[in-house]
RNA sequence: GGUACUCUGGCAGAACGGUUAUGCGUGAGCCUGCAAAGCUUAUACAAGGGGGUUCGACUCCCUCGGGUACCUCCA
């Protein structure tokens, strides 16, 4: 499998002959997370699933951010302590994502239990005299490490001379970063240099290597984490490792509204709790996967509607295969065979999954039309289904279960409803059809016989 | 201002130096007691402007322009 790397600006060969290492940047737990977070964990969660389906072993980390100025800022709002906010915010997380169908992570690190490794990873980095300490905290070096700039593509003399007004009069360099901030006031740890808590990035170094070592396959993250984020990570890794730190690193696009990326100020920030109520799991799911991972996508209300026209067909693509009585009267394997590699292919290459939702809603398609020709076989419909199912568990893509007392009430109504038709006492008929409507049940008339389908209820639907 | 990315039909969107996919939408039709869903079929002067390389450019190069992101809050 290909990744683009950010950094050697090309795609680069995956090893997949053994376990797979993957570290992403998760949130910080400082409110509740949205759809752009949504959509760079689910693309992660996409290439994990893919991995796994071909058998290849994953070790996926991702971490909490739970030592931040903003989480401390609104304790302080709302008169609660740091530790509060980032456990409601964790719990809050779990809902959403859960509700997304996002497989969970192997481990889940937070920053606040992993203080001993970093302190360690800073007093490396002092021994190593690349990072210094000033009244205000200890402080990276950038002049230590000559290769400063190379995953943003960033010149140290550009950066110097755009540098905004410096607080830190400390600090030899203005480029130089915190990895230790003293500080009195809670939340703080103690340190050999004093309290005080860890800058962003240096968690991230610190539990990557932890958990995976100092060199592993893939380090991914929302585009806007390129810089500073992950330039500063690969400074104080690879400088305290003497190694190359990702071999790959792989860079999510944003999700913009109305051409603009979300953020507080504007006020346009969609939560993952609003979208899954009125969108529910899978419709944000194929719209988050509709265009390439690396390129921005536009939230619109147009777009989830147009995913909401494909789940549609999807569901009656399943229902139809379950449903299936006829007998085999088309030779399907070898399309069935050429969409399963076309989808395979697609996502080998960079994980591209508009490709592999074409290749997935030709199977659909094909699917449907045999059925609507009444041509779909019960042989055939299960070597579909099985391939259905197998692009389904990759995309994240559920149908909602339903119990058997259900499915045998919709048949006994779907019996009466036969019986009135028959008479010709249509208007009964058509009661009985209004009733499961009402409980999301579709009937689908084929020649000579009803199959129903159970629609998801998508509160967006009939907005607007 | 610097850097990077980007500009494809009404919308979304990919691949590709040589018929520009696919989906949505829209039109027509099929099925149906009527619907719904689905299917079939049609549809589009489609590549920001200008130049160049080439037998041939949406694809490569130059240039001008628009947009977005980042430039120590960011997924």
């Amino acid at each position: 499998m290909k990744i683009q790397d950010t950094l050697l600006n090309s795609k680069q060969e995956l090893d997949t002959s053994k376990k797979v290492k993957i570290y992403l940047c998760g949130v910080t737990v400082y409110d509740d997370s949205h759809i752009g977070h949504a959509r760079t964990i689910i693309v992660f969660d996409v290439l994990r699933k893919y991995l796994e389906s071909k058998n290849v072993e994953i070790e996926f980390i991702q971490n909490f951010t739970d030592v931040d100025d903003k989480i401390i800022n609104r304790a302080n709002s709302e008169n609660t302590t740091a530790e509060e906010i980032s456990t409601k915010y964790i719990e809050n997380y779990f809902k959403d994502f859960d509700g997304l169908n996002v497989k969970h992570a192997t481990r889940y690190p937070k920053a606040t239990e992993h203080m001993e490794d970093i302190v360690k990873f800073i007093e490396k980095l002092i021994e190593k005299q690349i990072a210094y300490t000033t009244k205000n905290g200890v402080y990276f070096s950038v002049s230590k490490f000559p290769e400063y700039g190379k995953l943003s593509k960033k010149k140290i003399e550009e950066l110097q001379s755009g540098v905004r007004i410096e607080i830190d009069e400390a600090k030899k360099d203005p480029l130089d970063f915190a990895v230790w901030k003293f500080s009195d006031r809670e939340p703080v740890w103690n340190s050999p240099w004093g309290k005080g808590r860890p800058g962003w990035h240096i968690e991230c170094s610190a539990m990557s290597i932890e958990y995976l070592g100092e060199n592993f396959d893939i380090h991914g993250g929302g585009r806007d984490l390129i810089f500073p984020h992950h330039e500063n990570e690969i400074a104080q890794s690879e400088s305290c490792t003497g190694v190359q730190f990702a071999k790959i690193w792989m860079h999510v696009g944003m999700v913009t509204i109305n051409g603009e990326k979300m953020s507080k100020s504007l006020g346009n920030i969609k939560s993952i709790r609003h979208v899954l109520e009125n969108w529910g799991p899978n419709i944000i799911r194929l719209f988050c996967l509709s265009g390439h991972y690396s390129k921005a996508i536009d939230y619109s209300e147009e777009l989830l509607k147009e995913n909401l026209t494909k789940w549609r067909q999807i569901e009656t693509c399943y229902y139809e295969l379950i449903h299936s009585i006829n007998k085999n009267s088309e030779k399907i394997d070898a399309i069935i065979e050429k969409i399963s590699v076309d989808f395979d292919n697609a996502l080998n290459d960079d994980l591209n999954t508009h490709l592999a939702l074409s290749a997935f809603f030709q199977l659909v398609k094909e699917t449907n039309r045999l059925a609507a020709e009444e041509k779909l076989g019960i042989e055939d419909a299960g070597i579909i289904k099985k391939e259905l199912q197998r692009m389904m568990k990759i995309l994240g893509l559920k149908i909602p279960k339903m119990t058997e007392n259900e499915k045998q009430e919709i048949d006994d109504m779907i019996s009466s409803r036969e019986q009135f038709r028959k008479e010709k006492r249509f208007e009964d008929a058509d009661k009985i059809r209004d009733k499961l409507n009402e409980k999301n049940i579709e009937l689908i008339d084929h020649k000579g016989r009803t199959i129903w389908m159970k629609k998801e209820i998508i509160n967006g639907e009939n907005q607007k």
